[in-house]
DNA sequence: AGTTTGACAGTAT
DNA sequence: GATACTGCCAAAC
């Protein structure tokens, strides 16, 4: 199990209508300064496993990977499907809808298992 | 084997 | 507050 598959087990783990931010993802994982890294799994993310990477943001909130989207926007309208508010076109309203991974309880256990030789 | 490159974050001015 | 600087570390090349 590499680093890239474990940041896609916690991405895939974002409830609708919520979003969490690189850092949080990386101190849920065990790397607290590995915020650059779950950038660099999601870049290379295979499409095939649909992660809810719209709901991976910055810890400003601001929409980071919007470009990787495809057309400019497509990451703004995903989110807004899903209910989440924005405080403008770029920045979601992290106050409202932050999800910190640290936080679900099911996590170990399913770190646990993937790590499992 | 050394270098470059990130969808970043924390601390220090 | 807003920049600037520094640490991060796995992969691709």
């Amino acid at each position: 199990m590499d680093f890239a598959e474990r940041v896609y087990v916690v991405v895939a783990r974002i409830p609708r209508g919520r979003v969490t931010t690189f850092g949080r993802i990386a101190r849920a994982l065990g790397s607290p300064r590995g915020a650059r890294m779950v950038g660099w799994a999601l870049n290379r993310s295979p499409s095939a496993l649909n992660l809810p990477a719209q709901r991976v943001v910055n810890r400003n909130g601001v929409l980071s990977g919007a470009v990787h989207f495809g057309h400019p926007d497509a990451m703004h309208d995903l989110l807004v499907e899903e209910g989440v508010s924005f405080l403008d076109e770029i920045t979601v309203d992290l106050e409202a809808h932050l999800w910190d991974p640290a936080e679900d309880p099911d996590l170990d256990y399913l770190t646990v298992i993937v790590d499992a030789p």
